[in-house]
DNA sequence: TTGCGTGCAAAGGTTTTGCATGGCA
DNA sequence: TGCCATGCAAAACCTTTGCACGCAA
């Protein structure tokens, strides 16, 4: 189902300059729909989803099932920060919504046991670790 | 929302009976419906996911929101063990869906490791390892 | 021009709610 | 008897799909 995008269109370029406006931190579809609906430029609903799903495609976006009845929520991943490197993983405060990135070491060796003790290829980009952050305990 | 069960009904203990048969696994609604369906003793999906919330509230049951389409899953939560300590982890696979339950010390020293060195308290019942596994690779 | 992108409507799926009936205490 | 539990139907949601039209290359 999941296909990339192959033009160039006017909303894609609207939606990536928002989702990157707001790198760093979880959105919804329905958010995603109010922000453009308030600006009098609205994107259809299927639209949003179709382009989310291009890009999570292409590894520009994350997409996580978070909420239990919100719905799905996606975010915008900074190329510099992360995509290229396996040894960088992301902390998730689940009280304050702050992303935490961290290159750790002794958490890629989790990879590696992953991979040797449980055949299970870990996917850094993917995973997310969620808890509370020191601000917020 | 959520209410603790205050009677003890037939069908709660039939629910309560069959999740701990399935201690350690995962269950989704549609599972369960059709499980009491093949045994000729129909529960109402209604009652069975007002059940599961009372268990949840209670700390009987665990939920979780894994996949996309599927629906929520449930696990019965073992009291003596008290699966639900930093020592049970989730790995899901991308290309085949399967969820992996992991038990394993190695993976629990991660949680005291990002408390420790990144003031991170790590929430194990939200975090699900992403990748491949060993059947897909 | 070709084929993808868009949006409306409608479908598909999970989960919740209203209401009348049945069952526990 | 007094509530709670159950279940049917229907609603509420999120998400996907079919189809016609619009737009990028």
């Amino acid at each position: 189902m999941a296909m990339k995008a192959q033009y160039r269109t006017r909303h894609r370029e609207e939606l990536l300059d928002y989702l990157r406006s707001k790198a760093g931190k979880h959105i919804t579809v329905a958010e995603i729909a109010a922000h453009f609906a308030a600006l009098d430029k609205p994107i259809g609903t299927v639209t949003i989803y179709r382009q989310l799903e291009s890009m999570v495609e292409e590894g520009l976006v994350a997409k996580y099932n978070l909420d239990e009845n919100t719905g799905a929520c996606f975010e915008y991943i900074d190329p510099e920060h992360n995509c290229h490197h396996p040894r960088c993983y992301h902390c998730k405060c689940e009280k304050c919504g702050r992303l935490i990135h961290l290159k750790c070491d002794e958490l890629s060796g989790i990879a590696d046991h992953l991979n040797e003790k449980h055949l299970f290829r870990l996917d850094p980009k993917r995973t997310v670790f969620y808890g509370v952050c020191d601000k917020c305990i």
